[in-house]
DNA sequence: CCCTGATTCGC
DNA sequence: GCGAATCAGG
């Protein structure tokens, strides 16, 4: 298993997000504890309370001479990851069909047609070169930062079904640029799926999603522990 | 014991 | 770059 952009991403954000490598080795399947944390170190991430922190300890020392030499006590076959190899490959599943039902009442996003540069926002005269979203979310470049960014209105759009479009789940193979990365679920559930929204241009996400992709640093002081991991979170069991 | 993250080092 | 082995604190 190698490491994906996607991959790298949910590392990065659950790592930030408090979760702890055992959590995240195991959204990602296919990998171990160690594996992300030698992963998230690399990436440049870390600190998050360690239990280890005194390093004037020995320890170069003796392990590297315990391995070089030989060690004489065979060392079991840590069955390690005993899991049914891939799980990250969820397949569609049957074909669920989602009851139509009011299907083409509403249609939620702004519907931005316009691929790529032709700007779909019908920002008459925004002095800023944003786009508005539906909830009211300006839309930002990553690197744009403008902290007061007014209290994150309670998003509370249509249902929560991506689009009447897509009645069928987005799995991994319908991703593509043009639809919303966000994952819904847990991957290696049946039901695990990704938004499927068309995404607000330039970013892998579609303009909710943006919102919670891409929030404010806020102050230090005023930050609030729990952010909304995307996946819902750490699956709980 | 279990858990955690940190570190080293062969690959 | 990757991750198993190992270490060390809770």
């Amino acid at each position: 298993m190698s490491w994906t952009e996607e991959r790298i991403a949910t590392l990065a954000k659950m790592w930030e997000g408090g979760s702890t490598a055992s959590q995240i080795a195991e959204e990602l399947g296919g990998v171990s504890r160690n594996a992300v944390i030698g992963k998230a170190h690399r990436l440049g991430l870390k600190s998050r309370p360690s239990p280890v922190k005194s390093g004037d300890k020995a320890k170069g020392k003796p392990k590297e001479a315990a391995k070089k030499a030989s060690p004489p006590k065979e060392k079991a076959p840590a069955p390690k990851a005993a899991k049914p190899a891939e799980p990250a490959a969820p397949k569609p599943a049957a074909p669920v069909r989602q009851e139509p039902a009011q299907a083409p009442a509403v249609k939620p996003a702004a519907a931005a047609p316009a691929e790529d540069g032709a700007e779909a926002a019908p920002a008459p005269k925004s002095p800023r070169v944003v786009s508005v979203g539906p909830g009211g979310f300006l839309r930002q470049g990553p690197g744009d930062q403008q902290p007061p960014i007014p209290p994150a209105p309670p998003r509370r759009l249509v249902p929560a079904k991506p689009s009447p479009e897509i009645s069928d789940k987005t799995s991994l193979l319908d991703l593509n640029d043009r639809v919303c990365r966000w994952p819904m679920g847990h991957p290696g559930e049946p039901d695990f799926h990704f938004c499927g929204e068309k995404v607000n241009p330039g970013f892998p996400y579609c303009v909710e999603h943006c919102g919670r992709a891409y929030q404010a640093q806020l102050p230090r002081g005023a930050r609030r522990p729990p952010p909304p991991l995307p996946f819902g979170g750490p699956r709980v069991r």
